[in-house]
RNA sequence: GCCGAAGUGGCGGAAUGGGAUACGCGGUGGUCUCAAAAACCACUGGAGAUUUUCUCCGUGUGGGUUCGAAUCCCACCUUCGGCACCA
């Protein structure tokens, strides 16, 4: 081993401080708009400007830095741009406990991030930095705001708040804790509280933005979650009518089960309820509406409770069959989706069989079960002699075990003999049911179908007659079939089946039900075809000061003013009073409340209401083409035709539904207002994992088990740091930290270092072609490796093969092939290849051997097939797919002398031995498999 | 509850129909040293044998397809993530 002792020590500190000076020095990664070069715009999630740069910032940052690096080494004129959102409830909060204004602890932070950022060596393009709190920025926010007003997309309703009745506070979902809801400041129970606030019209867009995710390319999670989150359905909205003739609309999914709605229910916020609520039911409709109201919305659609809801003593009337039914309110139903109102449906809706159940509400089977099956529980008693013959000679299944018979029927003609067979045997005292399908009571005068709620009744009242005591506590059929336990099975089911006991449409097949019955409904004028949304318009009002201003104006005598685009931006004034309540200092701000109209020129007042933070970084990829600028649009029209769209977005999966889906509305807004002609912001989406502490677990202060990047780069170095985080395991599926582990890669780099560095003799002979020959082919085979990881962000596998590759240079050092040409190329390409993931220790390689300034300006190494390609391969010789010889052979050796040198290896000999081959498999270049029988 | 992803050595992981465990960590032994650290070298899934070679077992569990399965199919178990009565 040559002895490295004159040699200088690898020492990340000192180079990388220098090559951070030397990039800024000569603006190595300054933005340049050149249309002779193909462009791509590489960007990562914005951070908030919490303080600190963690390590979780780091693994989303260091390898799409990675990316764009290689991205530029492939020829493309690369835009990487950093920024931060700066708006939020945390500045307020500093403002409050710390008394510092959360402009200043804001603008502190990016500082402190600024530099934390700097030590990571990143391609970042700070000539075009944004902040979305500064007026150059929100001034454009503010633009939107009134773009979107001006067309219709932002609009003033009332919403229900969480407020604190004490501190006079709107709470975020996060400021309201525990079971019982309350304030996180003073503890006080949390209320609802209605307020005027405003909204954007994301809904308008509901139907573009589900298609658009076909267009892109997304990870399929993404794709899913927020079709999931949009939530369209297909159905119809009917009208009912109370008895006294008000119009109560429904939106159903299913209008081919309108025959089996036996009752309504409202959400108990909707506006009929008060007007429709008899005198007697007031008392206990109010508790319910009270009691509703304090629940969140996800204590409210938790599936662990039992449902609840109270009967107001109203009945409405159902258009298609003329049945009274009832109507009750129940939490489970939301005003906010559909029409705030639901048919229900117990036969075929599973939270409403649970709630009819619950409450004694009729249930009537109105689609026929498409698996066909029927159940029948009869007891001996109840049938004559010759019974079980019958059913034996018809090949029905039957049980009998304690003196009943149990039996199960499956299909049509089974089922019609069945019925024959079971009028002919029922025995006059007694009676045969049938479940599931037929839904029929057989009785030796008569037989019963459950087919409507006169027939439930008709069935229960005969049944007692015939004195069944289960049938005198039962309120429905329906009640006592479930409490035998044999039927549980076949009572409910919610799949499209052939319509039964609907009248005219009885025997309309399953796929054509739905569409025949909204035909029907538009024809008679009670209903009509509807798509409903499970989106709802995004709600941007916050009643907060670290945010931008809405800019509206209230004047008395013109009502809603939009502040005139050449007032913007509307400003923040620097010197609110900041309450411990956490109450917003803009409404008791007179210079800033007090403002005069610009329509009348009268007195006016301000909304003082300011944006949520998603609208801010809704846009904020546009804003980086030009920060802060000063044009008539928000960014330079000339740069941004350049550079959009996004080529290559990367961040963390938690933004899948709302960020995401902001930024898209955002983007089809501003295509029709003409400011871009693409539909997508962001061709292509790469979501990184968590990374995880050293103990597996989430990192957490509480666990004790954070990892302060910082540490490590002071120590081991940013490259160290950068390189680890990549090799962790594959990028999308996170991993867990490892000090020992970020140790190995610290030694690699040392290994590459003195690979390249530590000098040798020269060779005493010529390398040989073949030595030649080897090395070149590791190294184009390398190349291949670890451009194709580096395309599919692959960088684990990446590093293992460079790992490889640089154990094979350490051998091939002390080989003749030391200081060739070849050589000297492997060694460059090495450097190459390792440049995007360890900037700094690449650049000072590539200046100690000579290479020009700068390696991030070199052009990324070509692989060549040809000399990728085995000479020799290792031929493995299976029988019966068990290995049991391998052999080395010309890689190009014909089908027929491989299986010939496969048969002579003497192992494979002894397990053919005796035995006859049946098979002869080949693989060209990969194996020979001999089957023997 | 529903949807999605995953389960491979002591650990992180590699291999997506053909050699299981690449690469790294950790461990063991060695070289160097007065010694230690660092560095370097070798070995490192388990069991067995007639031990320089070979056999068997082994990718969450059970079955299946195939000449051949970590990989494909079916059922189940576990873990993680997301969503939450959406009519």
């Amino acid at each position: 081993m040559t002895k490295g002792a004159q040699r200088p020590k690898y020492n990340p500190q000192e180079i990388e401080k220098k090559w951070q000076k030397r990039w800024e020095e000569t603006g190595l990664y300054r933005t340049v708009e050149d249309p002779s070069r193909p462009k791509h715009y590489a960007l990562t999630m914005l951070p908030y400007t919490s303080g600190d740069l963690h390590i979780g910032h780091w693994y989303a940052m260091a390898p799409s830095d990675a990316r764009a690096r290689f991205m530029r080494m492939n020829g493309y004129n690369v835009f990487f741009p950093i920024g931060f959102d700066a708006f939020g409830l945390p500045a307020e909060n500093a403002a409050i406990q710390h008394g510092i204004h959360p402009k200043k602890w804001t603008m502190d932070n990016i500082e402190r991030m600024r530099k934390q950022l700097r030590s990571m060596g990143a391609m970042w393009a700070w000539d075009r930095e944004a902040i979305t709190c500064l007026p150059g920025y929100y001034k454009w926010t503010q633009w939107f705001f009134l773009k979107f007003y001006e067309h219709g997309l932002a609009y003033r309703a009332k919403a229900a708040v969480d407020f604190c009745p004490k501190c006079n506070t709107t709470l975020a979902r996060e400021q309201v804790w525990g079971e019982d809801r309350h304030c996180e400041r003073c503890g006080t129970p949390v209320i609802k509280k209605e307020l005027e606030q405003w909204f954007f019209r994301i809904t308008d867009y509901a139907e573009e933005l589900l298609e658009g995710l076909d267009k892109i390319d997304w990870p399929e999670r993404v794709k899913t979650m927020q079709r999931n989150w949009i939530g369209r359905s297909e159905g119809a909205n009917v009208v009912f009518r109370s008895e006294q003739d008000d119009p109560i609309e429904v939106f159903t999914t299913r209008p081919d089960t309108l025959w089996g709605a036996t009752f309504m229910v409202l959400a108990p916020e909707h506006p009929l309820v008060d007007k429709l609520t008899t005198p007697e039911n007031r008392q206990a409709v109010q508790d319910y509406k009270y009691q509703a109201a304090r629940q969140s919305e996800i204590d409210r659609l938790s599936t662990e409770k039992e449902k609840t809801g109270v009967f107001i003593g109203a009945y409405a009337i159902n258009p298609v069959n003329g049945e009274r039914i009832p109507i009750w309110i129940a939490d489970y139903v939301l005003m906010t989706y559909g029409t705030g109102a639901i048919m229900a449906v117990p036969s075929h809706d599973e939270r409403d069989f649970e709630f009819a159940l619950k409450y004694g509400l009729p249930i009537i089977p109105v689609i026929d079960r498409p698996d066909g099956l029927a159940k029948s529980l009869v007891p001996e008693k109840h049938v004559r002699e010759g019974f079980t013959e019958a059913l034996k000679r018809a090949g029905i299944a039957f049980e009998k075990r304690e003196g009943s018979f149990y039996i199960t029927l499956k299909g049509d003609e089974q089922l019609d003999e069945y019925v024959k067979l079971a009028q002919e045997h029922v025995h006059p005292k007694g009676w045969i049911e049938v479940a599931g399908r037929g839904w029929q009571f057989i009785f030796a005068d008569q037989v019963l179908t459950l087919d409507s709620v006169a027939s439930d009744q008709a069935i229960l009242a005969k049944l007692q007659q015939a004195g069944d005591k289960a049938a005198s506590q039962a309120r429905t059929t329906m009640e006592l079939l479930y409490g035998r336990e044999w039927y549980r099975d076949v009572l409910f089911h919610a799949e499209y089946g052939t319509m039964i006991h609907s009248g005219e449409f009885s025997g309309t097949p399953g796929d054509k039900a739905k569409e025949a019955v909204t035909k029907w409904l538009e024809e008679k004028e009670i209903g009509h075809f509807q798509v409903t949304y499970r989106l709802h318009d995004w709600l941007i009002s916050r009643q907060r000061y670290w945010g931008a201003p809405i800019p509206i104006i209230y004047c008395e005598k013109c009502g809603v003013v939009p502040v005139p685009y050449e007032d913007l931006p509307v400003l923040l004034p620097d010197d609110a009073k900041f309450s411990p309540t956490g109450e917003s200092p803009l409404k008791y701000h007179e210079g800033f409340v007090n403002t005069t109209c610009p329509k009348c020129g009268g007195p006016a007042k301000r909304e003082t209401d300011t944006m949520d933070t998603f609208v801010c970084s809704s846009w904020y990829q546009y804003a980086y083409i030009s920060p802060y600028y000063e044009g008539d649009v928000p960014f330079d029209p000339e740069k941004g035709k350049y550079w959009l769209p996004v080529d290559q977005y990367t961040g963390g999966i938690e933004h899948a539904t709302m960020h995401l889906l902001y930024t898209r509305f955002f983007t089809k807004v501003m295509r029709d207002i003409g400011l871009v002609d693409f539909d997508e912001p962001m061709l292509h989406l790469f979501n990184q994992g968590i990374i995880l502490g050293e103990d597996n677990e989430k990192m957490s202060k509480s666990r004790g088990n954070v990892v302060n990047p910082d540490d490590y780069v002071q120590t081991l170095g940013a490259d160290s740091v950068r390189a680890f985080l990549m090799f962790i395991g594959p990028w999308d599926e996170g991993g867990s930290w490892s000090s020992t582990g970020i140790e190995g890669i610290f030694r690699f780099i040392n290994r590459v270092w003195s690979v390249v560095l530590d000098p040798r003799e020269a060779p005493k002979e010529k390398a040989s072609d073949k030595e030649i020959a080897d090395l070149l082919r590791t190294m184009h085979k390398t190349i291949k490796t670890v451009t194709n990881d580096f395309q599919n962000f692959k960088f684990n596998t990446a590093l293992a093969a460079l790992m490889k590759f640089n154990n094979y240079l350490i051998k091939a050092k002390e080989t003749n092939v030391y200081a060739t040409e070849a050589w000297d190329e492997a060694i460059r390409n090495l450097i190459l290849m390792l440049a995007p993931i360890m900037p700094h220790v690449t650049e000072e390689l590539w200046e100690r051997i000579g290479g020009p300034y700068s390696v991030h300006t070199q052009s990324w190494p070509k692989y060549d097939e040809e000399l990728a390609r085995d000479e020799v391969i290792t031929l493995v010789v299976q029988v019966n797919g068990r290995v049991r010889a391998r052999l080395q052979v010309p890689a190009d050796i014909p089908e027929d002398e491989a299986k010939k040198a496969a048969l002579e290896q003497p192992n494979v000999r002894r397990h053919i031995a005796g035995k006859e081959i049946v098979k002869e498999i080949y693989v060209p270049g990969r194996l020979v498999n001999i089957v023997v029988r």
